[in-house]
DNA sequence: CGACGGATTGAGGGGATTCAAATGTAGTGG
DNA sequence: CCACTACATTTGAATCCCCTCAATCCGTCG
């Protein structure tokens, strides 16, 4: 698609654009960090980058003091262990902020790749504490307590849950995402391979494989490529309660 | 041990003490919340509470707008699904704060159990804000930051791993939260019972029972009752990379 | 002492993994 | 544009780890 820049890693828009003008402030910006002062998110931060896809936005242990809210596209978190295996902690999508995690450290606690091509927009927190407005801090804390509270719930759907749940209820989590975020809950494309789900979910490429034929052969789902379409919510959601 | 009020479900402290005067203080105020003003904290909040075993400290779902702190004694926080079944999400011990995923809903997340006798120090969020101080609200943004980042290393432990690699990650856990608090990190007490700790890490109990034998047998740690010791930390330490 | 809950040990079955191979899809360069 | 390659996905067969069921043992408390 875009000739140029084909080797570099990030290419920074040129002219940035303010949030409060965004097009995608219904999706970014409410979802995110401050709902009502968004004029004040635009003096202290901002700077939007596009990213083409398998591009990394930050990596594990590296001086981070920003967070990321994605514009566009989709990114992976994960970490790589002492065996030199990755470990995919977290997907996020359109509208989700990345980085929370390394607030505390000032160090990314997880590699961030996009899958797809992406648009990110970096927020510094130092200019973004420096407005000294509790507004933001207790946004941010409510971003962060709601991420917790997913966290919990992400385990959940991992402990003590057969395979087929966890896979059920993995695409019923992407479908509510979608559906907050103003886009159709029962169609939308899966932006991560196969393996990357399993991996995410605890499981084999294979298993991922098997159940998804199998929820297939009972037309619950649809896969055309990678559009997942959802058939029948109520069955999928008796699947995993 | 305590003769009145066996029916009630806690007992508030007649006398509370100052933060600034608690003997817990080096446990309790530094591992969490406002490390430098101590008398701050004094003003805005601190609520002693005693808590007999296996009490309630709050229940999912209830209005919560405090955190607590312990000083003494431990907790288990789960939920419980549709079928009844009862799924810990955490534990939490001296020095621990527990609450923080409620915050942003006003409501709470989880149950709150305490697994012995236990003394919590309830924050009161209200109060907390109320003295519109950054530094409290950036205090616990790192304490949230960090917590998060805990939650995914969890999450690193269950997922992919073998039973024993499981429960070995869970008894260096705990080693190393009793060294941050200067307790011995290679002699403590397990105050959660060994179903507990199934439940907890995705296992049947049997399953954790068997690899408890299996480490014995090989001297990497011995058990005395609730005392856990740890013979090897390296060959422990082997075992889950 | 007897009762109860927690912990341990054994035997057997099942769900998910591993290994292996074929098919489908996307990306590359001639 | 198409062959070629690399990678993703699917399907099959065999194995294994962990769970379930069942019985016993142990420590605590009434």
């Amino acid at each position: 698609m875009n000739q140029i820049n084909n080797s570099a890693d990030e290419m920074t828009m040129r002219t940035p654009i303010q949030c409060s003008q965004c097009s995608m402030q219904s999706i970014c910006v409410p979802a995110g960090l401050v709902p009502t002062d968004v004029e004040i998110l635009d003096k202290c931060s901002r700077e939007p980058h596009l990213f083409n896809k398998r591009n990394i936005v930050f990596s594990e242990g590296q001086k981070l003091n920003s967070v990321f809210a994605i514009k566009s596209g989709s990114v992976k978190c994960y970490t790589i262990d002492s065996n030199g295996k990755q470990q995919i902690t977290s997907f996020h999508m359109v509208g989700d902020i990345v980085g929370l995690e390394s607030l505390a450290s000032g160090s990314a606690a997880t590699y961030c790749e996009t899958m797809e091509t992406s648009m990110l927009c970096e927020l510094k927190l130092s200019k973004l504490f420096a407005q000294e407005l509790p507004k933001v801090e207790s946004n941010l804390l409510q971003l962060m307590s709601r991420r917790l509270a997913n966290c919990s719930k992400h385990y959940l759907n991992i402990v003590n849950t057969s395979a087929e749940q966890k896979v059920v209820a993995f695409l019923l989590s992407i479908s509510t995402h979608m559906h907050q975020h103003g886009l159709s809950r029962s169609e939308y494309r899966l932006p991560m391979t196969r393996t990357d789900i399993a991996n995410y979910l605890g499981l084999a490429v294979e298993t991922v494989s098997r159940i998804f034929t199998a929820l297939k052969e009972q037309q619950l789902i649809n896969t055309e490529q990678s559009i997942l379409t959802i058939n029948d919510f109520t069955a999928l959601e008796s699947r995993v309660a």
